[in-house]
DNA sequence: TTCATGTTCAACCATCCGGTTGACCATGCC
DNA sequence: GGCATGGTCAACCGGATGGTTGAACATGAA
């Protein structure tokens, strides 16, 4: 298992919120705030097959919420405050955008924007 | 007409945060930063058919990002950054990252910036 | 070795999502 | 009225998503 390639930022951001937008990943998320656990614990609550809650910590790890890390049988599973940060980050920015770092905000965007934005609609 | 909210506040996080997860909308959203605009002028730089871009401001309007309003033959959709700020409270429960600092902000474009990031916080 | 535990894999299924196209409705202009 | 413009609707399509089940793999215990 190799870690996930270094993806540009909108793709990150892309994972990190499609990522947040499940419930029974908030919850992971919510429970894995108190303490790791083993991926058999983050199963315990749900009504959903082992399976699918791993499929679920696979999202979460892929966008980089979660690390993973298997001790003996048993895979560990640890909140990673440091991609939350950056959505965050970016949703205070847009929330709150007051005129102050508006400069730097906006390298920001035209950064997250550069892959999707043809900005040469093609001539009619 | 019925006011907003028919829904729990969960299914509202779902909304916010499945439609921050794609990066048509979130450019789409940087635009409104700057201006209110039509949905003709919105679509114009994108190079998706009008009806896809009408879809995503559906979308973005139904999580409560924007809000649209028409006059005469033009729909007018603005940035409503309440809903970003909803969700962005319940982010900064997870971060023990301190409330609202655009210090933050800043690092976080500094390391963004920078050329090429580290691929994958190291293993400890 | 054998067995039980922890976790993933593979195949499958139903549904959702992002996009297209073409028809359609609404409005403003001549 | 007639026509161009602004925008949505409906049907469709391919691919992603969220779930299931059953088999398989990996490791620790007896």
């Amino acid at each position: 298992m190799q870690p996930p390639l270094p993806r540009p930022p909108q793709d990150r951001l892309d994972a990190v919120f499609a990522a947040l937008a499940d419930p029974t990943r908030r919850a992971i998320l919510s429970m894995l705030l108190e303490d790791d656990m083993a991926v058999t614990d983050v199963a315990a609550p749900f009504a959903m097959s082992l399976a699918a809650i791993s499929k679920h910590l696979g999202i979460l790890a892929q966008a980089g919420l979660i690390s993973q890390e298997k001790r003996g049988r048993v895979k560990w599973c640890k909140l990673e405050p440091d991609a939350l940060r950056e959505a965050s980050v970016w949703m205070q920015a847009f929330g709150q955008f007051e005129p102050v770092n508006l400069d730097a905000f906006e390298r920001f965007l035209e950064r997250d924007l550069a892959t999707d934005f043809p900005a040469d609609p093609p001539p009619d």
